[in-house]
DNA sequence: TTGGGTGCAAACTATTTGCATTCGA
DNA sequence: TCGAATGCAAATAGTTTGCACCCAA
C-alpha cells in the first residue's frame, strides 16, 4: 500500500492525514498483525522517522475509535491492535503467547437476546487454547 | 454459603484455606457478580475484616490460577473478576460500563480448527452493545 | 517446626495528561 | 491565520515485588 492510498484510506475513516499518522498507518497495513503500542513505536521509529510516544497512544486511539484497527485486551500487561479489517475473532496460545485469526466464515456464534433499543456494536470472541499433553 | 462450605469449596479446587482466603471467597461468592481488585478489597474490609491489598491480588491471581473465579479483560482501566462458576459468556453494555452474564444455553459457539496437539481451555465471547440512537 | 501465606511499602509499567510548540488547511 | 496535532515530561493507577513476620499443618 503506498502513501497516496494511505492517506485516502484515512480520510475515508474521517481521519486527517498527518506526516505522524501516516507513518504509523504506513506501518500498521503493510500486513494483518497484532501489535502491542510499544511495538508499533518502534517499528515506526526504527526508520528514522520520528514519532512520540504520546502520538503513537493518542493515534492508536483514535484509530480505534474511527474503526480502522481493532484493540485486543487479551493480556493484562498490555493491548494489542489488530489491523485486520475483516471480521473475525481470535485463538490465543496461552502456552507461547501468540494470537492467530480466526475467520469469522469458519465458526458461526448465535446471537444473545437483547435489551430493549440496545444493538450489538461488536462481538469478540477468543478461543484460549493449551497443549493437550 | 456458610464457612464450612466455603472451606470445602476452597479444598475442592486446591486452595489452603487461610483466615484470608476464607473471607475474601466468603465475600465473592455471596451471588454471581463482576468485581474489580478494589472493590473486593473494599468490600471484604468493610466487615472489619483485615486484609492487605497484596493478598487481595495474590489471592485473585490464585483463585484465577485454580479456576474458582474468571478474570475478564474488558476495560483498560482495571480487570474484573466473574464468580459465577457456570459457563457463560458477557454482554457489556459501553455506554454503562455494566457487564451481564449471557448464559451458554442461549447461544451456540461453533468450534474453530485447532492446531495440532491443542485443546481449548476456555472460551471467551462478549457482545458489546450500545444503544440504537 | 517450617514452608507457605501475609502485610507493608516501594517499585514497576502501560497509559494518560498538561501545556507549550508546531503544523496543516 | 488558527484550531488541531504533536512532543515532552510529569502524573496516574492498577498491579507486582522484596522482605520481614506470622500462621496452619
Amino acid at each position: 500500500m503506498d502513501r497516496s492510498h494511505i492517506v485516502k484510506l484515512l480520510q475515508q475513516y474521517d481521519v486527517t492525514p498527518t506526516r505522524q499518522r501516516i507513518e504509523i498507518a504506513d506501518y500498521l497495513f503493510q500486513r494483518p498483525q497484532h501489535l502491542s503500542a510499544d511495538d508499533i513505536l518502534e517499528g515506526v521509529n526504527a526508520n528514522a522517522n520520528r514519532v512520540s510516544r504520546a502520538t503513537v497512544y493518542n493515534t492508536l486511539g483514535l484509530f480505534t475509535d474511527k474503526g480502522l484497527v481493532r484493540e485486543i485486551l487479551i493480556d493484562r500487561e498490555r493491548a494489542f491492535y489488530d489491523t485486520n479489517r475483516a471480521a473475525h475473532y481470535h485463538l490465543y496460545d496461552v502456552d507461547s503467547g501468540e494470537l492467530h485469526d480466526v475467520m469469522n466464515s469458519e465458526i458461526k456464534v448465535d446471537s444473545p437476546q437483547l435489551p430493549d433499543g440496545k444493538r450489538v456494536v461488536s462481538t469478540d470472541v477468543i478461543f484460549r487454547v493449551s497443549s493437550k499433553s
